[in-house]
DNA sequence: GGTGACTTACTCGGATACGGCGTGTCCGAGTACTGCAGG
DNA sequence: CCTGCAGTACTCGGACACGCCGTATCCGAGTAAGTCACC
């Protein structure tokens, strides 16, 4: 099991944006630019955050990405999922219900427990990530880096 | 981010040989055979876990494999860990050391907060999975499925 | 001077190649039983 | 009848292809500002 690097890019953009006042608006070359990462890649984790809603996007001069909404509303999960997608890592094939000793699948009333125990331990992980907010990420730094944050997106803001 | 379908079979695979009679010694054909699994590929993932000490395995006939300790003591996240490795989800690449705003290492005393809340959710997830043993699981399905599965494994147990 | 359209430069969005890991399979090394020959 | 040995059949273990999704990139569609001609 492994996340995609995306992840991290994806969430440490939105603090970014978080960083700046309400309505910040930062281009892809912008964000990029601020990690070091590429550019082009970069852009196809933030549509996937547009279509989810995480940010909104707007195009031309001027242009770029926002939060959609207040960075305090923004989970990590929401972040994360936008990226990986909202399907449980582990998924049930019923495999109690295949081979020489297959249970009828009127005998399965109740879930398979493996997948039920699998479920409980994705639902915790889920759950720990939606108690943490985007903004309170940005809260936590440093004064000095958000000091310095705030003046590249000043910066570099669409004239 | 998914699990290998390695991990679903390798769980109900382990619950198979608890519900036997402690020592029971199963061949990767017999366990194959009851869920109706691809034997080679199964084989792939059985070998993970000997070598995470899950498992122990004996060669020629008779042999085949059991579980290395009592089920009570197996946990499902050993299990996981013996075919998804141990690795967690999330790797910092430490991206705030990088780009036109690089923050010097020396002042990154603390560690990534981004980084500290993805492990935490991690350790949740494991944390869950910890908590859940194989011999739990064994025992508490249903009594035709367990006799059906114990008659199963007597049948098949080398000769 | 004001206004309108045009040019332009910048933005995002979808479509397109490449590579690594999970998926799937095979054959070889080792072992315990089986049968037989010899004592 | 007992014993030793060779053959055999079954087991696991490592090495070898295939396919899909994450990785990485590009070019086209759209927009708003700036500029210039015209009124």
């Amino acid at each position: 099991m492994k996340l995609s690097q995306g992840v991290e890019w994806s969430v440490h953009c939105a603090v970014l944006l978080a960083q700046g006042p309400p309505g910040t608006v930062a281009s892809r070359r912008t964000l990029a630019g601020f990690y070091g990462l590429p550019e082009a890649y970069l852009a196809k984790h933030l549509k996937s955050l547009v279509r989810s809603g995480v940010l909104h996007a707007t195009s031309g001069p001027r242009g770029g990405f926002r939060l959609a909404r207040p960075a305090a509303e923004i989970t990590v999960l929401d972040v994360v999922e936008a990226v990986e997608g909202e399907a449980s890592a582990f998924v049930c094939t019923e495999i109690r219900q295949r081979g020489v000793c297959a249970i009828p699948a009127e005998q399965c009333v109740r879930r398979c427990t493996v997948d039920r125990i699998m479920q409980d331990a994705d639902d915790a992980w889920r759950e720990s990530l939606r108690g943490r907010t985007i903004g309170e990420i940005a809260r936590g730094l440093s004064p000095e880096v958000r000091e310095r944050s705030r003046g590249y997106l000043a910066e570099n803001r669409p004239a």
